[in-house]
DNA sequence: TCAATAACTAATTAATTACTTAGTAATGGC
DNA sequence: GCCATTACTAAGTAATTAATTAGTTATTGA
């Protein structure tokens, strides 16, 4: 398991100080999690299952997939069905807020493109 | 100095990957660094002295501020001017970039402050 | 001459995040 | 009975990011 959060940091008090000024920071924080942006897309894309979210980014180990899955279903961006099949089966979709953040990260992400100092 | 980044390690490998198939990427690294989108408001609404951002993020230390700062520049997001009087004065301001991305972050504030879990 | 000032940089340490390896459940097919 | 399968979890280590401490520059005011 993941080690705790030490909440007796400065590093602790600053982020808890962010989030309470702004709650875009605590969405940041979120998307800027490694694989996490990309996670959302492929599920838009219709990459609906573990499986082939993972084939389709290639690098991402099974452990960091279950984590980003498991945080965007608990900020309820993303909807969980588990089917009681043998092997298990199990489907992700995107929910209205997920769909939303997606359109919104694509408006962003047409920002970084247009970018001369993004990517070079 | 900051340590150098070891390109040899899959963290890196990963994170290249990541920027290569989206700018994206790249985008939300730099503005979810800790303090970078405060940084950015806080210019937004006028703080453009290094001093008056500091005490206006109250927590934020000398050595973070100057580097959001020069990452910022470095992005071309912010504009610095330095002028030869002492004690040293700098004036800070957003280029077109930077209001647009200021724009746009407001956008995703907006949602973020419309989800349920977020922040509670 | 000594402290104060603005806007930094360098080096070190602390904290956090990402990755690796190994292992789980329950069932079907060989 | 043993292996394969899907979708995971747990524990440990590597890598990265953030914070701390100390110091810099050049000048003014006390």
């Amino acid at each position: 398991m993941a080690a705790e959060r030490k909440v007796s940091s400065t590093n602790y008090r600053n982020q808890s100080f962010l989030v309470n000024k702004c709650s875009l920071n605590e969405l940041l924080d979120l998307v800027s999690k490694r694989w996490v942006s990309e996670v959302l897309f492929c599920i838009e894309e219709g990459n609906n299952r573990f499986k082939s979210i993972k084939e389709e980014l290639q690098f991402i180990s099974d452990t960091v997939l279950a984590d980003r899955l498991k945080l965007l279903e608990k900020y309820d961006l993303v909807n969980k069905v588990t089917f009681n099949v043998m092997p298990v089966r199990v489907e992700y979709s995107l929910t209205e807020n997920g769909k939303t953040l997606c359109g919104l990260l694509e408006t962003l992400c047409n920002f970084s493109d247009s970018l001369p100092a993004m990517n070079n």
